[in-house]
DNA sequence: AGTTGTTTACGTCCGG
DNA sequence: CCGGACGTAAACAACT
C-alpha cells in the first residue's frame, strides 16, 4: 500500500535520462568505468526513485548501454573475477551533453557520425575501449602515486591546468554533480582539511536525497572496494588526498583554452565525492558509518571546477 | 538460476 | 506531421 507523505518529494522521478544517469555514474568513479551492478548501485544510492521497480528501469538501462554508441563495454581482465564487463563513456561523446541539458540530448551519439572532439581519442569502439583502459590505468597509477605523496596544503592546483569552464548549463554534469555550484557566493565546498562539505545540498534537487542523501548513499558505489584492475581503491586512495583523474581528455570542451588540452575538469564532484569522505566524524550515522571514511576522490578537480564556476 | 548483454518492437514526447 | 530521442517490455543468448 502506498504510503503518501513519506519521502514523497524524493520519490519524484529525476529529470535525467538513463543515459545521463549512467554517464554520471561512470564519470563518478576514478577510472571512468563501472560494471553494471555499480551503475545500478550508484543510481539507487543517489535517487530514491530508482529503488523501486528495479526490474523495469534496470532493463531500460541495460538497453541503453547496449543501444547507445556512447557507452563502451570494456572487458574484464582475466585476473578479475566478477560478472559482466565494465562500462565507460566513449571518449568522443563529450559534447553529447556538452553544456546541454541532461534532460534530453540534442543528438544521439554515433561513433562514425562524429568527428573526434579529441584527436587522440579513437572512434572505433574497440579502439576506444582500449584507449579507455589505458586511461584507467593511468588514473590508477596516478592515484597510487598520490597516495604516497605528502599532503599538499594547496592541493593539486588543478585550477591551473583545468580549463576555466565556459558557461555550464545548469543541467550539465558538472553542475548536477557539483552541488556547490549554486552555493551562495560560490564558496568552495571544501574545508581546509580537504574534506568536502556535503551538507549544503540544495533543495533544488528534491529527487535526490537532500542533506540526507549522502547519508543514505554512504556505502557509495564508486567507493566500492575494487577498481577496474582489481586493486582496492580504498587502499589506493587512502589519506583522503587523491590525485584526480590524470589529464585525460575524455571530455574535451570545444571551447577549451588554447594550449590546454581538455582536462577532465568535469570530475563530478558530488558524484565523485564518496559520502564517506563527508566527515570522518560524521554525526549522521544512519547507515552505519562504521566504514572507514573512504577518501573522496577527484576532489581537487572539483575544487578547481568550483573556482572556475565561481569566477563567472 | 540469476545476471548481463543484445536486439526488436512499440509507444510517448518534443522540436522543427 | 514527421523524425529523433527516450522509456518500456520482452525475447533471447551468454555467462557466472
Amino acid at each position: 500500500m502506498p504510503r503518501p507523505g513519506r519521502n514523497t518529494y524524493s520519490d519524484q522521478k529525476p529529470p535525467y535520462s538513463y543515459i545521463s544517469l549512467t554517464a554520471m555514474a561512470i564519470q563518478s568513479c576514478p577510472e571512468k568505468m563501472l560494471p553494471l551492478s555499480e551503475i545500478y548501485k550508484f543510481i539507487m544510492d543517489r535517487f530514491p526513485y530508482y529503488r523501486e521497480n528495479t526490474q523495469r528501469w534496470q532493463n531500460s538501462l541495460r538497453h541503453n548501454l547496449s543501444f547507445n554508441d556512447c557507452f563502451i563495454k570494456i572487458p574484464r581482465r582475466p585476473d578479475q573475477p566478477g560478472k559482466g564487463s565494465f562500462w565507460a563513456l566513449h571518449p568522443n561523446c563529450g559534447d553529447m551533453f556538452e553544456n546541454g541539458s541532461f534532460l534530453r540530448r540534442r543528438k544521439r551519439f554515433k561513433v562514425g557520425s562524429m568527428q573526434a572532439t579529441d584527436p587522440l581519442a579513437p572512434s572505433k569502439p574497440q579502439d576506444a575501449a582500449h584507449y579507455l583502459q589505458q586511461q584507467a590505468k593511468l588514473r590508477l597509477s596516478a592515484l597510487h602515486a598520490a597516495a604516497h605523496l605528502p599532503q599538499m596544503p594547496g592541493g593539486y592546483n588543478l585550477s591551473s591546468v583545468s580549463q576555466p569552464s565556459s558557461f555550464k548549463h545548469p543541467f550539465a554534469i558538472e553542475n548536477i554533480i557539483a552541488r556547490e555550484y549554486k552555493m551562495p557566493g560560490g564558496l568552495a565546498a571544501f574545508s581546509t582539511t580537504g574534506y568536502p562539505l556535503h551538507n549544503q545540498l540544495t533543495p533544488a534537487w528534491p529527487h535526490m536525497y537532500g542533506s540526507g542523501m549522502m547519508d543514505t548513499a554512504a556505502p557509495i558505489s564508486m567507493a566500492s572496494d575494487y577498481s577496474a584492475y582489481g586493486m582496492p581503491l580504498k587502499s589506493i586512495c587512502h589519506g583522503g588526498q587523491t590525485l584526480p583523474a590524470i589529464p585525460v581528455p575524455i571530455k574535451p570542451t570545444p571551447a577549451s583554452v588554447p594550449g590546454l588540452p581538455g582536462l577532465p575538469a568535469h570530475i563530478p564532484a558530488f558524484l565523485a565525492n564518496s559520502p564517506q569522505s563527508l566527515s570522518p566524524t560524521s554525526p549522521q550515522t544512519a547507515t552505519g558509518q562504521s566504514s572507514p571514511a573512504a577518501p573522496g576522490e577527484a576532489l581537487p578537480s572539483s575544487a578547481s571546477l568550483q573556482s572556475a564556476v565561481a569566477v563567472h
